[in-house]
DNA sequence: ATACATGCAAATCATTTGCGCAGTC
DNA sequence: GACTGCGCAAATGATTTGCATGTAT
């Protein structure tokens, strides 16, 4: 039988520091290339073989902003996020979780809720100066 | 030059017709198949085509809960959804828009916000009664 | 008549997977 | 040594696109 990610090995600890490292939300072909300047012979399958073990463990996120591709974020803790729909650069809000709203969908929902994800869309200072 | 939209056609407008007809947000596949029982000719790629002249007009809108595929979406106004992590199946919520939490972000992101997308997950009725 | 839209098929792009070998426990 | 993880390359699946023809204005 398998028994995913029981085994240690360098190359997941070495993808886990990278997210560890940034604040950037990147995608897996960019975990490739940093991962890569210091394991030349990583693979890209293994970069997402093991973006889904960590997610599955607990220690990242996967990321979905509907651009078509993934992104990982190492800080699991519930928080919300802006995007610059130029850009596409994402960052970090600093607003609470909203457990009141939580709670009250919690309530109406015919079912069970057990999280809710919460994205601001716009363009960010950088993009608007340079248009 | 390319006036993408300007001409109507029969296949554009039964495919707005099959969104509007349905509540189930569903993905470009499905309203493949709906159409073709009516146009058997219709190609994959035309209802693609179509799905995305619609959503640049702001008639549908195309939705994004991070499987891998798009759903699409009759009902603009802002809403938000709830979906079932089991089956999939895409509920609106009837919450009101948070403007206050909207023009908090705003207030606090170094940049514009255009708006915000807030989706609730969990298990609904039908899936937790089944397990 | 002009130019946008279609059907078809091939192409694209992110992601996944099978396989034989390497690394970890 | 047994079993998990890796690198490689091929496969997958949703979506996109080029092209010749059809259709709306």
């Amino acid at each position: 039988m398998q028994a995913i990610g029981t085994k240690r090995s360098r190359q997941r600890e070495k993808i886990y520091q990278v997210l560890k490292k940034t604040v950037a939300h990147p995608t897996a072909e960019w975990v490739y290339e940093q991962v890569r300047t210091q394991m030349p012979r990583v693979s890209l399958g293994t970069v997402y073989r093991n973006l889904h073990i960590l997610t599955a463990q607990g220690k990242i996120q996967e990321l979905d902003f509907g651009e078509g591709l993934h992104r990982y974020d190492a800080t699991v803790n519930q928080h919300y996020h802006f995007v610059c729909e130029h850009c596409g650069i994402v960052m970090d809000l600093d607003v609470p979780p909203q457990q009141d709203l939580h709670d009250r969908v919690r309530d109406l929902v015919p079912g069970k809720v057990t999280g809710h994800r919460l994205d601001f869309f716009g363009v960010c200072t950088a993009c608007l100066s340079k248009s």
